[in-house]
DNA sequence: ACCTGAACACCGTTCAAGT
DNA sequence: ACCTGAACACCGTTCAAGT
């Protein structure tokens, strides 16, 4: 058995978390995993804070680094792919990202390129600050969904009265879902494709930003 | 002291939440609040995880109902801003929201009409479903932001040097955020209007799905 | 000086004993 | 049948006792 350290600390977190999930990851828990008394952990992390705080930079560590020499908007869109595919492997990091009271340097390092992309591309000040609102947690590659088809109800699970039920209640979710009952039939859509959602989003928030772009640039030049 | 009731459970839990946090609310300080034993709860909600839900849905319920007449933008953004006012109420709400696995029906209710107002604006089931995952958690009021100024670092209490560090470090971020040091002035910027940059996010997607409901309709008619 | 078992102050929830 | 105190199986973290 290796000699414990902060670095494999932090990489068991990381493991144990996609394996076993962000709930049930108790700093006693790591312990077991790691055959150590849970005091031991206390040498390499002050508290779980801090534990998730690594976990958190491993996982911005590998979000790809920028394009050179790209443009702008390209440079921007590859970046945010590149945090989404980051994310995608680490099912737990949008809740401990979003459970941080402070952004780790990393975090920072990230967002920083990211306001220089758009400075280089010749947003303002202010255009850029309003865009990394706009685009949110988008740039860490995950969106706050509402509606996650994969956590709703399967619609194929139901009983067919209960089902008849929710289509009469919530008719536009029901007709958007593709779902219908047909007499003794029952149809059930496609699902739905993340990344097309994603990117959906993210490029209506990119041309919007570049729209509002070419107008700032306009009237300065006019 | 009045009868419990699951009414009286879940208001108190509101407001105990709005006054001591979300982290802070337990079933044993909420029955302390209640001047009652913590199992006592346990005949108006079967778990915790109802009673957040129950908390849940006295937020949607403060949401206004949408105007009737109105156009689809005009009553879809005014609802989103209505969303935003009973979230701000409730700080707590965005983090327990995000948390629900299983939608309730007073959420359900809310997305079926926000859907409804868009089909009867003209929106394919397609472009409704798509702009559901656009808007996203905005749809309830909130944005799920990285760079939350508020909870962020005040610069204005940082020693000098590290402060001088952070700029050479971040200086994209200190530019955006209106820090500089002028040789021994420390200036700091205005800060950050969040009802501006929620908005300005809103608008740019409701303009972009306008626009994309536009091309869709001119090709459908064409 | 270092390491760690026991303990502390909490959780949500079960369950059996009491009325 | 109803109610509830004690208990269970956990937490993160402190701290003092042991080496």
């Amino acid at each position: 058995m290796a000699r414990l350290s902060r670095d494999r600390v932090l990489r068991t977190a990381v493991d144990l978390a996609d394996r076993i999930g962000i709930d049930a990851l108790s700093m006693r828990r790591l312990a077991d995993e790691l055959d150590v008394v849970p005091m031991a952990l206390y040498k390499h992390v002050a508290k779980k804070e801090e534990l998730l705080d690594g976990m958190v930079d491993i996982v911005i560590g590998e979000i790809d680094p920028p394009t050179r020499g790209a443009a702008w908007k390209a440079a921007f869109r590859q970046r945010i792919l590149s945090a989404r595919r980051a994310l995608l492997r680490h099912p737990w990091a949008p809740r401990v990202l979003e459970s941080r009271t402070q952004p780790t340097p990393a975090v920072l390092d990230y967002m920083d390129s990211m306001i220089g992309i758009m400075r280089s591309g010749g947003f303002s000040r202010d255009l850029a600050h309003h865009s990394m609102h706009a685009v949110g947690s988008r740039l860490m590659g995950f969106t706050q969904e509402l509606f996650d088809d994969k956590r709703g109800i399967d619609p194929t699970t139901l009983p067919p009265q209960v089902l008849q039920a929710m289509i009469a209640r919530y008719p536009n979710i029901a007709e958007m879902a593709g779902v219908a009952v047909h007499e003794e039939h029952t149809v059930v859509g496609a699902g739905c494709d993340d990344q097309f959602e994603f990117e959906f989003a993210v490029d209506i928030l990119l041309d919007g930003l570049e729209r509002k772009l070419a107008v700032a640039q306009k009237s300065a030049a006019g």
